[in-house]
DNA sequence: AATGCATCCAACCGCTCCGAT
DNA sequence: TATCGGAGCGGTTGGATGCAT
C-alpha cells in the first residue's frame, strides 16, 4: 500500500535539501537541454531526484527570472487583491506577480495576511482558535474542504467577514496596477462595499511594521 | 549564557487535470 | 472511449534562524 515499499528504488531517490552540485547539475541541463520532461529529465541529468522534484527546485529557486527578497507594499496588495478575488490560487495569482512564485506567495500569505486576518477575526467572531495552536490551524475549516472551490469562498469569507473593500486600496495604492502588467479581471463589487475597514487598518499596519 | 518559543522558508505529499496513446 | 503518465496545484511539514525570557 505505501508506495515507499518500493525499496530498490526508495535508495536511488534522493530526498531533503538540494545540494550546490545538485543544483549546478540541473541549471546546466536546462541551460544546454530546456525544460522537458521532468521526469526524464532528472534521469538524463544523472540526479537522483524526482521530476517533480526537479521541477519544484527550478521553478521555485533555480530560475534566473526568480525575484528573490522581501514582497514590496504594491506586491502585498496585489496579493492581497488577487486573493479575495481568487482565493488560494496561488499559481494563478503568482501570474501577476512576475518573478514570485506561488510558494513565496503561499507562505508570505500564511505567515503575514493570515495571522493579521486571524487576529483581527477572533474578537469578533469569537468562535474560532481561541486555542493558540499556531501555524496551519488557520485552515480549521479551509482544510477539511477540497480546495477545488471552497478556497475561494473561504478566502471570501474572510474578507466579508471584515468588510474588506479592495477598490479603496485600490484608490489608495493607484501605482501597484502598473508595477504588474497584468490586467486584473473585471471585478464584480457586489460582495465590497465602500467601507474602510479593519482590513485597511492591519494592512497599514502591515507595511508600517514589517 | 542557556533555553524555549515563534517565525520563515524550502521541500515534500497527495490530489486533480490534461494530453497522448 | 478508456487508460496511463506527466505536469501542475494547493496543503502541509520540518529544519533553520531570530527573539524573548
Amino acid at each position: 500500500m505505501d508506495k515507499r515499499s518500493c525499496n530498490s528504488q526508495e535508495s536511488e531517490v534522493r530526498k531533503g535539501p538540494w545540494t550546490m552540485e545538485e543544483d549546478l547539475i540541473l541549471i546546466n541541463y536546462i541551460a544546454n537541454h530546456g525544460e522537458g520532461v521532468w521526469n526524464s529529465l532528472a534521469r538524463s541529468a544523472g540526479l537522483k531526484r524526482t521530476g517533480k522534484s526537479c521541477r519544484l527546485r527550478w521553478l521555485n529557486y533555480l530560475r534566473p527570472d526568480v525575484r528573490r527578497g522581501n514582497i514590496t507594499p504594491e506586491e502585498q496588495l496585489l496579493i492581497m487583491q488577487l486573493h479575495a478575488r481568487w482565493g488560494n490560487r496561488w499559481s494563478k495569482i503568482a501570474k501577476h506577480l512576475p518573478g514570485r512564485t506561488d510558494n513565496e506567495i503561499k507562505n508570505f500569505w500564511r505567515t503575514k495576511i493570515q495571522k493579521h486576518v486571524k487576529q483581527a477575526d477572533t474578537p469578533f467572531s469569537g468562535h474560532q482558535n481561541n486555542g493558540s495552536d499556531h501555524n496551519q490551524q488557520y485552515h480549521d475549516h479551509g482544510a477539511n474542504s477540497s480546495h477545488t472551490s471552497a478556497g475561494i469562498d473561504e478566502g471570501a469569507e474572510h474578507y466579508s467577514s471584515l468588510n474588506i473593500n479592495i477598490a479603496h486600496n485600490d484608490h489608495h495604492h493607484n501605482n501597484y496596477n502598473n508595477t504588474s502588467s497584468a490586467p486584473l479581471p473585471p471585478e464584480s463589487s457586489t460582495h465590497h462595499e465602500s467601507i474602510w475597514s479593519i482590513e485597511d487598518l492591519w494592512s497599514m499596519q502591515l507595511f508600517n511594521g514589517d
